[in-house]
DNA sequence: CTGTTAGCGCGTTCAG
DNA sequence: CTGAACGCGCTAACAG
């Protein structure tokens, strides 16, 4: 591994000089930059980029905290984050916390150890504490998808809200009275925006005899399935179905197949965020769709601007439109054929 | 930002103190001990891994660069990687070359220079290249998913010369005599080795009347979508078709559906890689499943070996089995009903 | 246009 | 049990 002096020597020139003609800074008569760029080929010399970013302060290397890149939402918007940080000559680590609070933690500790330039991160609590944490070490960070409590920094998401007073308004409009809405876990925003855009359309929309049960749970597809089971198991029983995620509804979808329950025809289903189309084959379910790619380009563009200077201004709030598509899932109404 | 001087300073004592007590090594009195991780948590020092690595020649990073992260089989095999490596205190770059030898060797050399400590590798090329460049620059690396043209590192990678023998030989036997194969780009070693597996089939299976069209495209929906066009469109039609991955399988799929085609009444189609539960209701494709979790985990751990020392040892390959899984899309043989 | 000096923050080496 | 000195590889800051 040859190092800046090792081609300062064969260049017969100061280690600086090399250093200037590697990053391309400073003035280098065209003579000197040709014999240090013979010298650098000759060895083989790579720059190592930590002893640079000792100095620099920069290590072009931004990190992504979220819950489960195997949720195709995030695998999406991770994509989003890693083309828009290439595009930028930087490297993006990503990090797995399942919803778990100590896990963020752990994972933000190792980051900031790092040095990492900036943070995106997905945060597995309204809290706003892991943010003021990453920002108590004076790194930047840019929340993802989810709300946080105090505006403390910039955060890019979606109409959760919205969304789901949409889909849940499809449902009353419908004819539905008895709803059953399959949340996740009750800490984390989306999840708190999505019952919330429900209660408001019942508000607006609902009639007297209007019964609804919340569920929490988690965004899976066991849990999913697990609070299907339980609203379609009380009395009476529910004729519409309200899922929080994707995995939600899979998990939904698949109980209601296997208690012999027809979808749209018995049970209408409605759910959050769509499968992209190398995905499925066959749309079917009725959804709020959330830009992920987008979001996760549109944060990190955020974050990089705050990178390069742009920083005292003050915490900005990007919230997406979700688009409503209706398809066979959601039926015509209670009692009606699909 | 607080330094080890700055900690030493408060608590009385050498940085070199300092770093003992925060690394657990060498003897520190209980006293000083406590003066010191008194000081720590009151400037609120976060140790410096980039100063460390400087050091240690050890950045506790690992690179795992793909070909797209948005395919369910990558995003799986991505989330073994991280999964092994967090556990081992190592944290994960990812990269996405969308099969292009210049993204990779692009990403390839920023990753060197960044000192990540190994790099694992789905190669967009079966020339081993990539590989000695990585190793040029004494890199450990293993080589996920796909085979090389020569044995120059570990390389954990599945079975898809018998995984596709099984799936032709499933076709074979129900009676199809007229069989397209929709393959991936021709320089992959899993498409080259799923077109022998089936070639194997046939040579084993096949009835003299057999008549086998392979196309060679790229593994997305799109390109999916495009070659089941032209097959369908030669007469006599096929009875079957083979797809390559899961991507070019639901793009087929779709494209059968858009042109009336039934599957698998009137066209049998079965493919590799399956998808995870949580994604689909409803399996319907006759797939040859990998485990690509265990994968990016058996992979991710072959690496943290090598980093621990043993390097001497020669090249090693693992290859795990592939799982036939037989649905209604290979129906009961051409004519008959699925 | 080029070089000297110094130091980023840490940990190894060797002394006490 | 504790500390001083030095250097990992690179680049700011300041000369010349």
């Amino acid at each position: 591994m040859a190092t800046v002096q090792d081609v300062a020597k064969k260049a017969g020139v100061a280690p600086i000089t090399v250093s200037r003609v590697v990053n391309n800074s400073g003035y280098v008569s065209k003579e000197t930059r040709e014999r240090v760029e013979a010298a650098v080929t000759e060895l083989g010399y790579v720059p190592n980029t930590l002893a640079r970013s000792l100095r620099s302060k920069r290590t072009h290397t931004l990190a992504l905290v979220l819950s489960d890149i195997t949720n195709p939402f995030f695998t999406l918007l991770a994509r989003g984050v890693e083309d828009a940080a290439s595009d930028a000559g930087f490297t993006v680590v990503f990090c797995n916390t399942d919803e778990s609070e100590k896990e963020e933690r752990r994972y933000l500790e190792l980051l900031l150890q790092k040095k990492v330039d900036g943070i995106l991160l997905v945060p597995a609590r309204l809290a706003a504490d892991s943010v003021s944490f990453i920002q108590s070490q004076g790194t930047p960070v840019v929340v993802l998808d989810r709300r946080l409590s105090e505006p403390l920094t910039d955060v890019v998401r979606c109409d959760s809200e919205t969304g789901a007073y949409q889909l849940m308004r499809l449902l009353l409009q419908l004819g539905h009275r008895r709803i059953a809405i399959l949340s996740g876990p009750p800490h984390v925003s989306t999840a708190i925006d999505r019952v919330a855009g429900c209660q408001r359309a019942m508000a607006d929309f609902g009639a007297a005899d209007l019964a609804v049960d919340v569920y929490y749970g988690s965004f899976t597809h066991a849990s999913g399935g697990q609070m299907a089971r339980r609203a379609v198991a009380t009395e009476p029983r529910p004729s519409a179905l309200f899922a929080a995620n994707n995995f939600i509804a899979i998990g939904a979808l698949r109980a209601l197949h296997d208690l012999g329950v027809k979808v749209p025809e018995e049970m209408a289903l409605v759910g959050f965020d769509d499968l992209p189309p190398s995905l499925i084959t066959f749309p079917f379910l009725t959804v709020a769709a959330q830009p992920a790619y987008e979001m996760g380009e549109k944060g990190t563009r955020l974050l990089l601007e705050r990178l390069s200077g742009k920083n005292g201004d003050p915490p900005r709030e990007v919230v997406l439109p979700v688009e409503l598509i209706v398809r066979q899932s959601s039926g015509n109404g209670p009692g009606k054929a699909g």
